[in-house]
DNA sequence: GCTCCTTGCTACTATTTGCGTAGCGGAAAG
DNA sequence: CTTTCCGCTACGCAAATAGTAGCAAGGAGC
């Protein structure tokens, strides 16, 4: 289960959602996590680096790997039940 | 996005993966999880118990909701994804 | 009534993690 | 040389989590 241990650290999803379209410099994805500390980005890129799922492109920015595209799209049919799930709360 | 915002807390993904067969008690729950403190554990249970992912059944138990389960099996796919995932860091 | 379990959960302190702000070092441009 | 943008670090403070102990309630047996 070390893929839930990685996924249950506070922005790792996050920063997987926002890295989903156009590569992000870092300061661009800080922005786009609505100002997480750049201490904690950048320890959680380093996690994601470490396993594979985001690489730093020299003059692009920060952007998925090929594996890091995989899980965002194993990721999405939860963000359309996340929407149902969502109503039933009101 | 509240969705990964729940689930990007510790121990929710956990909790969600540990309740997926028979309910467990809060102690049975607690040694699943690997020892989590049970304050930590009554807090996310809480959590999850207000958006309706996990109730209490008594005399039985922790348990998914109806909703509890239908994330878990949109969680599934995921981690045949993550063996394959994990293979591929060795 | 009592003790003896079990269960959900709280209280408390210690440690870890994260936040917020400031700023460094390097590269590139003017 | 100065300015600007970049990835990233340093540091002090706040919040989350860990770890251990134990309470209150309920049932079983006596």
């Amino acid at each position: 289960m070390a893929l839930l241990d990685l996924l249950g650290r506070r922005w790792v999803l996050r920063i997987l959602w926002e890295l989903r379209g156009e590569p992000l410099n870092f300061r661009e994805l800080q922005a786009a996590c609505g100002g997480i500390s750049p201490s904690v980005l950048n320890t959680r890129l380093a996690d994601m680096r470490d396993t594979q799922l985001v690489e730093l492109l020299p003059d692009e920015g920060y952007a998925l790997t090929k594996m890091g595209r995989e899980l965002h799209t194993q990721l999405t049919p939860l963000t359309v039940w996340s929407e149902k799930w969502a109503k039933t709360l009101t």
